[in-house]
DNA sequence: GTGTCTGCAAACCATTTGCATCGGT
DNA sequence: ACCGATGCAAATGGTTTGCAGACAC
């Protein structure tokens, strides 16, 4: 969990790794469950969890929080703001990096030391609107 | 739960409103269930999440759903944004009103139909650091 | 009186964890 | 050989829900 900490190469990993990061969606920890057990029968959620947490922790992935009571976690771990629909849960990227400067307006009306910040936009996507 | 309900007017509701209002942090369901038992020792959690839930839906509070993995409410139910306290979870509010423009910035780089945004930011409080 | 609201307890569901075993280094 | 990683199943914790009685209107 420390910065020293390298994690160790398993096939659990390196599957999990692949499969988030060859799809553009979003998924929860339990979509990825389902991906990977097509190529790995007998992995456990329990592993899928720890994995994706571990890989967070270490910048190679994202966790995004986004609105639904699932996580959802992405594979480009480069930092970007994503849209989500209100009716089928799509979660989609959204390259605007324009504004990078919220975060020091932000700053001016707080006592509070800004470390980072979180945007989500909400939405209908087009299929559903 | 559509626009023609009009909610009954119950001690429940009243004192649960009425506390969450008194208090400038944005406590979780619990903290609150906790502030009303004082008063109202028979209550019980479920009736805390009903109206709160109901409360939020006719726009007289606001559901938070910042990071934590509890959401938290806010009596004032007039838009603007939160910063969280990374270390003791404090959420304070943020007069940053200038930058409506966001949701026009992306509709630029997306083809969903945006209906809102939510903007929080994390950091340290001033007692943290 | 009618239909909503409440208290209570059980159900839910995403996520976490304990433990014995396995496997990477 | 060591220690982290895994599978399995049970535990957790916030939130939701079914139901019978109570209360607002």
């Amino acid at each position: 969990m420390s910065l020293g900490t390298s994690l160790r190469v398993t096939k659990q990993r390196q599957v999990l790794l692949d499969e988030l990061c060859k799809v553009r969606s979003h998924p929860t920890a339990d979509e990825l469950y389902q991906m990977v057990r097509r190529r790995l029968p007998r992995i456990s959620l329990g592993t899928v969890y720890r994995n994706l947490e571990l890989m967070a922790e270490n910048g190679m992935i994202q966790k995004l929080a986004v609105g639904g009571t699932q996580k959802r976690f992405d594979g480009n771990a480069a930092p970007h703001y994503h849209v989500r629909c209100l009716k089928c849960d799509r979660v989609d990227d959204l390259d605007l990096s324009l504004e990078l400067d919220v975060e020091q307006k932000a700053r001016k009306h707080t006592d509070f030391t800004i470390v980072r910040h979180s945007l989500e936009f909400a939405g209908l996507c087009p299929e559903c609107c």
